[in-house]
DNA sequence: GGGGAACTCTTACGACTGTTCGAATTTGGC
DNA sequence: GCCAAATTCGAACAGTCGTAAGAGTTCCCC
């Protein structure tokens, strides 16, 4: 509501959330949880108890767990995908609506590997995202199989890009890329420690963006 | 019960397995609900009722359900691995230990993809195998980050094919090629039917294995 | 400052969960 | 055909789970 100085403070939350702060704090705690140990061994007292709220707080402002997990899925998807659309829409812009096959992949798989940089504010959000998309509910799986209109960006452009292609050349390699990507998990964010010998900088993770775009390029040019 | 007949017959269960046929039985249907619903969704009473045995099968013959998870995560990993190193043997028998690429990524695909075949009987345990990597226990994510083995003879092959990349390369680019393998998941299989108007056929598979190492040996090229 | 909505809290229900126990039954060797 | 070992069985235990109900509290608007 409208922010009367004195009992303001409590109101004005970071972010552009005008909704309650537990609210928030659920919000938080269960993306956190959820990216760290997956969806079913999270418990809604695990979380209440992370976020400093009472149990009922997750019925109450989300209505259950699993709308809870998927308002998460939502959201963060949504943000993902407009940075994609935004870096899409540039290199259009900057290639009079014809962008290369390296621009085209840049779009795709720059935002994520930005999140995953170690001080970056997204970078359990992205964890959370290839986790859902794999362990989530038949309610998320449904959306990543039938919502595939942020995908069609891609893959058009990528069809322009390569018209010797066939439309199934460019949806399979498509989908191998996006493989690459999702299957970084944990164990790899650990491998990537264990190559810059105990911390990861961002520069490693640029490093990594840097690889995948040579060996996805080189994939979509054979 | 016992099937039909005598009690006798009951002893020969086909496969090299000479267990009690309680043990297979609840083995082959715990491996297709965990492929089928992930392992968090699948109860004992779901297996056991599967199976058609008692409840305390489980933990009378596997001693836990995780204990259950992991000792068949074993036995098709061995299963996958040993498919693979023969064929990656074979490929080194053929060019006089210096095997190129292609044949050593198609020692490293092929098994999978010959699994994921319509027909064949491996096909749930790869659909297992895939779920197990993401969503097992933390002694299967150990197991996979530990036993290294396995894929050093393939990255010690690669590295010898394509001496002017660093390990470091290799390294990641193996990932990459694994990871668009393990991403295919089932809605994937569901979008190969599709792409077949309705039954996938063994071609189909074998179509997509060749895409996959079109796509890889390109990014290897790079 | 009264009233109604929004929110928080305590408590508990009912439905599962994996696992165990002791008795009943079946099995294989002699 | 007997006995001991192996297996199967029914039943229950001790927890944890998501969710709901109702009382209690805080909030904002009039």
């Amino acid at each position: 509501m409208s922010p009367t100085t004195d009992a303001a403070a409590s109101h004005e939350v970071e972010a552009a959330e005008t909704e309650a702060a537990t609210k928030n704090l659920v919000f938080v705690a269960a993306e956190r949880l959820f990216a760290l140990h997956g969806f079913q061994n999270v418990s809604v007292r695990d979380i209440t108890a992370a976020a400093g709220v009472n149990l009922a707080s997750v019925n109450y402002h989300f209505g259950s767990k699993d709308a809870l997990l998927f308002e998460i899925f939502k959201r963060r998807t949504a943000e993902l995908n407009r940075e994609r659309a935004k870096m899409l829409h540039e290199a259009n812009d900057r290639n009079a609506g014809d962008p290369p096959l390296r621009e085209i992949l840049a779009a795709l798989l720059t935002p994520p590997l930005r999140w995953l940089a170690p001080d970056h504010e997204r970078r359990i959000s992205l964890q959370f995202l290839i986790r859902a998309r794999s362990e989530g509910t038949d309610e998320i799986r449904n959306v990543l199989k039938t919502d595939v209109s942020h995908l069609r960006r891609f893959s058009d452009a990528l069809l322009k890009a390569r018209p010797d292609l066939s439309p199934e050349d460019v949806y399979w390699r498509l989908h191998f890329t996006l493989g690459m990507l999702h299957n970084n998990r944990f164990a790899e964010f650990d491998r990537l420690n264990v190559l810059s010998e105990g911390q990861t900088s961002e520069s490693d993770v640029m490093a990594l963006l840097g690889r995948m775009l040579e060996f996805a390029e080189a994939g979509f040019l054979a």
